[in-house]
DNA sequence: TATACCATGTAATAAGTTACATGATTTG
DNA sequence: CAAATCATGTAACTTATTACATGGTATA
């Protein structure tokens, strides 16, 4: 159900239409979530119907219209209510550790191939964060921007610092499958010397 | 489609009725994966009809029965390929950054209570994990036990070494949250200092 | 003999993914 | 005027969650 409120969270900034929105998930926000618009739309829909947003269709060139969502009050208490509450945390559902723990079923250079792939992809992760860190640093992130621009300036430092830490959180991750699959490849090295015989 | 995969794997240990693979799933692999057994057992009987498994009716007490499962040639195939294959990262979702990034929109006590529930959830993940980390060790672990005394003794270095591998990253994967938390709280405590007013 | 454990499901949702579809608008 | 971007969906499917349901076996 976070889906909802992350997509209540964005709609603080400023009204938006269901393509920002799945725009925002495959960018910012979707360092910690991330949706398809085939769930977007409808989504929105159903929360329209439940009150916490509000749709209005506003012009788009000649002939073209396009539906703005903006949060309702009952929108801004649904998040509120969402925020007070304790976290469900969900199942673990970890591939790449489950994969690591069976690698005795591969051989050396497939099992390289995994930890290089999973460094890879960590640090690509990991530089796509440091951007997010920096715009929301230098105020240079739209939405962000603009959820400032809506609110008092009393309440900026707290929320850019939460935003910020929240990243350095997760690049502080990234970095940590980083080393982790460094280690692996050092490990499966080591293995190999020790043994160099075919795995299976 | 993880779930047949950490089925084939735990499979290669030992036979295994549904229930014990249930059970294994809350326990030892519920650290990477876990999985309700209103979704185990109709897996396996899918992974029967496709021919990685085979299901044999074995007497359990006087009257009743039980099916066991016995991982097939094919099924170990199925492993290996799945093994050597690239791995396919899933979308970011993660609830507790998502609301992290959002916390200006509750009060510093409930915001608190977030990063402490978050800390308390990962220590004890932390203590499960080493509590699996030692089993593995000192090979008190029943599933990897009957995994060492099926494989021949020159596995055995790897088929361990990659388990205390996976789970000294995991194990240090918690120690970041828990860390992370930790500055969460200090976080609060310094922008409530500052401004003392309700947040909200 | 009661309690914990073993064993196996079905049904109804909910959530998420992939593929298919279409058309208008802006910009180079 | 072509290409990129904006805009919005439906349909089919897979995966996962929650709740309900039942009954046998071992053990203290």
């Amino acid at each position: 159900m976070s889906l909802r409120y992350a997509l209540l969270a964005l709609l603080t900034a400023q009204p938006m239409t269901g393509y920002d929105l799945a725009k925002a998930f495959h960018g910012s926000v979707g360092h910690v979530w991330q949706a398809p618009d085939s769930q977007i739309y409808p989504e929105l829909r159903r929360m329209q119907s439940d009150g916490l947003l509000r749709g209005e269709d506003v012009p788009w060139g000649q002939r073209g219209v396009k539906t703005q969502y903006t949060i309702t009050d009952e929108g801004v208490a649904a998040l509120r209510k969402w925020m007070s509450q304790p976290l469900a945390y969900s199942p673990e559902r970890d591939p790449a550790h489950l994969r690591a723990a069976y690698l005795e079923w591969t051989d050396p250079p497939a099992a390289r191939a995994q930890f290089e792939q999973h460094a890879a992809h960590h640090r690509e992760l990991r530089d796509q964060r440091r951007g997010q860190l920096e715009s929301i640093r230098d105020r240079t992130h739209p939405i962000v921007a603009r959820r400032l621009a809506a609110a008092p300036e009393g309440a900026w430092r707290r929320i850019t610092a939460f935003k910020e830490f929240t990243y350095e959180g997760l690049i502080a991750q990234a970095e940590r499958e980083i080393e982790w699959a460094e280690r692996g490849l050092r490990l499966i090295d080591e293995l190999s010397s020790r043994d160099p015989s075919r795995w299976d």
